[in-house]
DNA sequence: CTGTTAGCGCTTTCAG
DNA sequence: CTGAAAGCGCTAACAG
């Protein structure tokens, strides 16, 4: 391997100097150069190949040009949480966004002997995108390494933070009062172990608004939990039927859970909605894919991913800080069935 | 925003020299320093909350710690295509075995007034991992920059690229045995459009070749394109009843083109296995998701990409050519039907 | 065992 | 309109 072609080279061969090159490869507005000079600079750069190295910029500009994205783990394996399709959607718009805007994407988990931080501050990231829930000292620390920061899915009252997020509490009162309104009242909240700013305490309050608006007392026993995956939820089915608590509809706060919980309850001869009734929250392609098809909250996660990439580039450009709340609705599909009045009193049926 | 602390500042609190500072600091085995000194340096560093920068190093040691992947991008929207779940399995996969190597992941699609090979040499990319088949225009760029480069999915034979592969035609050729063995003969066979050096042709010249063994006559008719993408196969559904071949089986290159298949014969009348049977690609966790569970031939993509990774790193700390071959097999779940002697002549009964 | 110093490739005053 | 030179933060000879 021959050496990289450096600005100098370019410089030599164009019988210039490097100031010359320089401006007229950055294209500076203020630079007075012959627009003979800069054929020629130009014409040098291209047949050279000369490409100019972003470390050398960095060090000067303070700009890397790169914006992290970090995307939460799966607990045991501490991979990355592609599993769920949500994330393989939002990351996709985000780096589409990022790269039309002449950014490159950093993508890493954090392990337990590297604190996130330190990666920022090691490679200069210039904005940083955070999906989902944190711990308070884990925001804490990107606040002082004086980055922008976009916050997508979480309930976080600090004035540092820019967030992308929608309403669900709404999203979890819309979901609870669609079963309610198709006659349910005994109904299930499956979801991942609620945390303080986490979206899923967000939707579980406006399950408890629907119930309470309808008149219906929250019963602790239909409350469950397990991890945001198929598997997990899959396995929770046993569970639900053997409480016996004779739910005919679950809330169920994520697409890839509720088709987990669905085959799971399948595969021990229970029917949705036949036997219970089962709406889910995103609306990922897979809602789509499975039979039935499933009853979700509809949230446009591509619209998040690039909403979440403008602000931070703004805010990386020196933008004000924004918040934005994107929209949501119910998008009807096979998965809850109407109850109609004289089933009410029976509760499910394969428990009675 | 206070300025960020450098190498200097750390030297001058900790009373020695800028020297001493760096060697403590990354480590170096032949630096004699005093325990005593070394503690105290490492102290001050993080006291300071002092992070390195990789800009610095970077222009130093011409080693960035970068690893860049190149996943395939949607025709339409160039959107990067995580609508098909292999590539989130496969990237987190390779994010993982990277991050626990010190390096970091650079996610980036192209577009039309951006090659690759000057991102890769912009951001001085130690090394890169290109997921599937391009033309050999772009992989000649690729070797001018001299950066290692591992080609998973693509059948190139050049000296300077790594692969990690499976054996693509033989897992054609096992999943049109498998068809055959069940007593099909009339198989179709569906793909995204065949590219010389892609995976879909490989897997078609293993569907030959079972037919051949098997003293089957290849007809073109059978033969069905469409895009590696739910919809599209989804959409292909009416046409390959409308052909009325009398196909009884359907060898489909890729398990989301299954289920889309799958779903869009159901959504006209027909049902699968009972009227067609069909066969996938991938073992992608959506086969057990849905109904019918997906019979299929089946890769390990976390240990593809966990072995991508392994060879990209290994290369640029100066590792010996490789090439990988990954092992394969068919998973029987409930998509295929066994066909009857007597079935035989009868084909698709829906064409009949 | 530790300090001085010369760059890595690039941008940017400041002089011509 | 163009060039010389300083310096971003860090490492690595080379001296002491």
């Amino acid at each position: 391997m021959r050496k990289r072609v450096s600005i100098k080279d370019v410089a030599r061969e164009a019988g210039v100097s490097v100031t010359t090159t320089s401006y007229v490869l950055s294209g500076k507005k203020d630079a007075r150069i012959s627009a003979e000079t800069a054929r020629i600079v130009k014409e040098t750069a291209e047949r050279l190949h000369y490409v100019p190295r972003m470390s050398a910029r960095t060090m000067i500009n303070q700009k890397s040009k790169l914006i992290g994205v970090i995307i939460p783990q799966t607990g045991s394996s501490s991979h990355l949480m592609f599993s769920n399709p949500f994330y393989g959607e939002f990351l996709s718009a985000v780096e589409y966004t990022i790269r039309q805007n002449g950014y490159h994407l950093l993508i890493s988990g954090t392990g337990p002997n590297q604190d996130y931080s330190s990666i920022a501050q090691m490679r200069e990231l210039d904005g940083i995108i955070i999906l989902g829930t944190y711990p308070c000292s884990f925001l804490d620390e990107m606040k002082t390494t004086g980055i922008p920061v976009v916050l997508v899915d979480a309930y976080v009252d600090d004035h540092y933070f820019h967030t992308v997020s929608i309403n669900d509490r709404h999203g979890g009162y819309l979901a609870t009062k669609y079963l309610i309104d198709n006659g349910h009242t005994r109904i299930a909240f499956v979801s991942e172990a609620l945390r303080d700013y986490g979206v899923h305490m967000q939707r579980f309050r406006g399950y408890q608004d629907a119930l309470k608006e309808a008149g219906i007392g929250l019963d602790e026993k239909c409350l469950y939990t397990c991890d945001v995956s198929y598997d997990s939820s899959y396995e929770l089915a046993p569970e639900i039927i053997a409480r016996g608590n004779g739910e005919t509809a679950a809330f169920v706060t994520a697409d890839i859970m509720a088709l987990g919980l669905i085959n799971g309850l399948k595969s021990i001869g229970v029917s949705v909605p036949d036997d219970i009734s089962i709406i889910g929250f995103d609306d990922v392609p897979l809602a789509t894919m499975c039979l039935p098809q499933i009853t979700t909250v509809h949230q446009d996660i591509t619209k998040k991913g690039s909403t979440a990439a403008e602000i931070v580039i703004e805010a990386v450009e020196g933008g004000p800080k924004r918040d934005v709340i994107l929209p949501l609705y119910i998008v009807e599909r096979d998965s809850v069935r109407r109850l109609e009045p004289q089933e009410l009193a029976k509760g499910l049926s394969i428990c009675s």
